[in-house]
DNA sequence: GAGTGGTCTAGACCACCCG
DNA sequence: GGGTGGTCTAGACCACTCG
């Protein structure tokens, strides 16, 4: 709990921000329950004081948490703690595995084929290629509890194929391993569609031709805007769902 | 274009902030063509000086301008213009014949049925109220260049409905009617998944029993994170589509 | 080392909401 | 009017990148 009228002794962690150890230490009193939904928390000032910095600097951790939607201000009130959290990595970017593994389900991925090929209309178009030019083709399995759920198209310029190593492709997201090697990640933009299957699709995931599929395409931006990969994905309509946040 | 060496005189806006001025006067820029993609704009000392504010004031207006992906940052090195400029308002909690209209769609919605209702156990979930409590049910058809897009079930507390005014409802979101009212939405979850229609919305929707079908609920949420609507939809597969953008 | 963005200050004044 | 958040300043120093 916070102790008025005393200055907040900060552990001083030497090359982490200020507004970050506050935010994070703020973040952890609200999820601790030490504030109770629609409570106010104390005044700016009085915050920044506490903490001994400056109101600025207390502001910038606010708006942060403001950001994730723990608490909301309102102008000439005060600043509250929200009533109910959602979750706000449904509009995150994240490795399927990784994602699987944090939700405590047994999922693997399995390699279909994999193979240089001219980009068609489709693909040149969302990776701002021309037509004809060779990109990386990967189609996996994805199986979640000894199940299939997706079958899963990547496509990858091959001029960033050398930042990729060869041996982990397939296995984490393209995306994923361009990112572990520096490049920055931004967001992606994705198409969601429902579909029935075809009767490929529908022997590959174990599931009756026209069946519903949820189609989802799906292009990864880096930092600088260029797209740096594609995806083409067919869901099993009763095995998998897509939740998402929309801002006003 | 920015001319060096010479204190730009904004508008001076009355009860419009500088970094709101200087952020729409570096979107025209940008959105002028004034800058190529992948060009660097000048640095923040300079835009500062430039503009006659402090830098902190530039920077917020920076910020503002990367949260919408027309630009990005590299410490160390400079700002830049991005290479593509992905339309962000994919992510945005937007009415439906709003959006319609901005897409330039002619859309109409009919109102099959309105009617409060004790709420079931998942509506009564959604609006974290108990089973049984009393909510107002609106059944819609929506309708874009005179087909049948979607089956539409919006359901609202009976608490809110002092705050809506019985005529418009159905015909707006209600949601869209408490902003109107001057409650802050903050933003919506949503949970997207393939079905096949049944034979209720088939007939309604003027599709077969079991075409695809993208289902989608809804729970829009005030500022305080109290949830304010659900609402439950049926989408012709082959007439609706849905795009996001996910953030890294 | 030069140039850039990242963080931070210690104030100030304004706009808004409420009793 | 008193209390709150919203904006803004004119500096300062740090961290990163690159030649």
């Amino acid at each position: 709990m916070i102790v008025e009228g005393l200055t907040m002794s900060l552990p001083n962690v030497p090359g982490v921000p200020l507004y970050v150890q506050i935010r994070e230490a703020l973040r952890e009193e609200i999820e601790d329950g030490q504030f109770v939904p629609g409570q106010q928390i104390p005044p700016e000032e009085e915050l920044a004081s506490h903490y001994g910095v400056s109101r600025m600097t207390l502001r910038r951790a606010i708006t942060d948490l403001i950001d994730e939607g723990f608490i909301y201000r309102r102008h000439g009130v005060g600043t509250f703690i929200s009533h109910l959290q959602v979750n706000r990595d449904h509009t995150r970017l994240t490795d399927f595995l990784e994602g699987a593994k944090a939700s405590g389900l047994e999922a693997r991925v399995e390699v279909l084929k994999k193979e240089v090929v001219p980009a068609n209309h489709q693909v040149a178009k969302a990776l701002a290629l021309d037509e004809g030019v060779e990109v990386l083709h990967i189609t996996t399995l994805r199986i979640v509890n000894d199940q299939p759920v997706t079958l899963h198209n990547s496509y990858v310029p091959r001029a960033l194929l050398g930042l990729l190593s060869e041996d982990k492709l397939a296995v984490s997201s393209p995306w994923l391993l361009l990112e572990n090697r520096g490049m920055k990640i931004k967001d992606a933009l994705e198409r969601l569609e429902a579909r029935g299957a075809d009767e490929e699709q529908a022997a590959i995931l174990a599931m009756e031709q026209d069946d519903p599929i949820l189609y989802k395409e799906r292009i990864v931006f880096a930092e600088d805007g260029m797209p740096v990969e594609f995806e083409v994905c067919y869901n099993r309509g009763d095995k998998y769902s897509c939740s998402i946040i929309l801002r006003r």
